[in-house]
DNA sequence: TCAAAAGTGTTTGAACTACACCCATGT
DNA sequence: ACATGGGTGTAGTTCAAACACTTTTGA
């Protein structure tokens, strides 16, 4: 095994001659990002603004620009957007089908994005952008319907091992809240006692001492997720 | 919630020569593809041919061409390189920083491959590749010491959940065989019994009725995965 | 007093761990 | 006979699921 072979060697400033036909193919980085409130799961949409997909929401994607990092692109999108920036970011999926967008061939890489809907910084009014419930999308331009369900896919099969969630919550919360959160991504309903045993063993988050105010019930404690949780980065880009 | 605002609707045609600029960005997917033989995982490479990295190895990576679709790149890599077709392959992440290649802007996607060493087809002798233990590899090319790890961690989590490990084997193995093929990727020994039930429980494979030949010890019986577990298309590109 | 959610424990089954002995074959 | 791996079962633990009643608050 491993004969070695004497290549003949290329130098990167001969390459690149080489490979300038190639430089045209367009990459993009689109964001799904999620929203969560009152038993809802939303997801951040704009309408296309493509003559063919009139009519029709779109993610939040743009163009990669030649001095930018993929995720650099993806939180220059976000903060355009929003407002927001230092927010929880996944990379999901590249899309390469040749023929995947109109304009031309452009390959795409996806990430979600969880915010914090009642985050005061967040800046979406006056934008051409707004919330819509996850389960009431239908149809998008683009092949972003698939680009939304995966990474919806992927949201529900991370969130129960990872201590992601609590980017979509403000910093102080019920168990309530918490488990609606939880039973609005994953479209399942769960039982309470087994909810509270399981968060329990995860050891995420810690009583603050507080309690709900002003609520037509019985107040329940409020909690916060543990210090070093709420990183948002990642380790690969 | 869901204001809606006219937008200026740009049509395909128009967009494409706003975009041109934004075409100089190269595009390639760098495939690893592992190989299973006598207790240990392997990797195939080649020695790079850029000057920079003059005596190291690299993995299997190509520019993607303007009409091809991403994951048709991944297969015609491993097809140039292998003499293999219908391998299984996953998507594990793109990379994309800005100075990740020497050559100029590349953003790469790494798909892992899982082939038999032992299939007739493989067609490696006399090409400028050859397979080295995973182990044993410290130091690659670009970025590759770190798109190889992560494919690694990648398989490492998905193997024990997903019928996969199959297309590192021949099509009848015995569970000895089976057995240290996952010791090898997820690198720890496993208890024999305790295996043997969890693989029962997956329901994974069947018995072929047939038992090992030759061996200098109490034969085994040979297995082979149920039909249906050896897909290698993804739903998702 | 009623409505609404908070808070709490037990029982069962499934899956995983650790661990030891006899069996079949080739040399 | 010996070396090598094949083949098997039990006990303990952990985790998940099913399931009901009392408590606290605001209206």
């Amino acid at each position: 095994m491993a004969e070695k072979v004497t290549p003949v060697l290329k130098s990167a400033r001969k390459e690149r001659q080489n490979l300038q036909s190639f430089f045209n193919i367009a990459v993009s980085v689109d964001c799904v990002i999620f929203g969560y409130d009152k038993n809802e799961l939303f997801v951040l949409l704009r309408e296309s603004e493509l003559e063919e997909y009139q009519g029709l929401f779109s993610l939040m994607g743009d163009l990669v620009r030649p001095n930018e990092d993929l995720t650099e692109a993806s939180y220059r999108i976000l903060f355009e957007r929003t407002g927001l920036q230092h927010v929880y970011m996944e990379q999901v999926h590249t899309f390469g089908k040749v023929d995947r967008h109109p304009t031309g061939r452009v390959i795409t890489t996806a990430y979600f994005c969880l915010v914090n809907m009642q985050d005061q910084r967040l800046a979406i009014a006056g934008r051409d952008v707004d919330w819509y419930p996850v389960r009431k999308v239908k149809q998008l331009a683009f092949d972003h319907q698939e680009i939304l369900q995966l990474c919806i896919r992927q949201l529900q099969e991370r969130v129960m091992e990872r201590p992601m969630i609590f980017h979509l919550l403000p910093t102080r919360f019920s168990l309530r809240e918490l488990q609606s959160v939880y039973e609005a991504i994953l479209g399942v309903e769960l039982d309470r006692r087994n909810f509270r045993k399981r968060i329990a063993l995860k050891d995420w988050i810690t009583d603050t001492q507080t309690m709900e105010k002003e609520v037509s019930h019985r107040p329940g404690k409020l909690y916060q997720v543990k210090s070093g949780y709420l990183n948002t980065t990642q380790s690969y880009q």
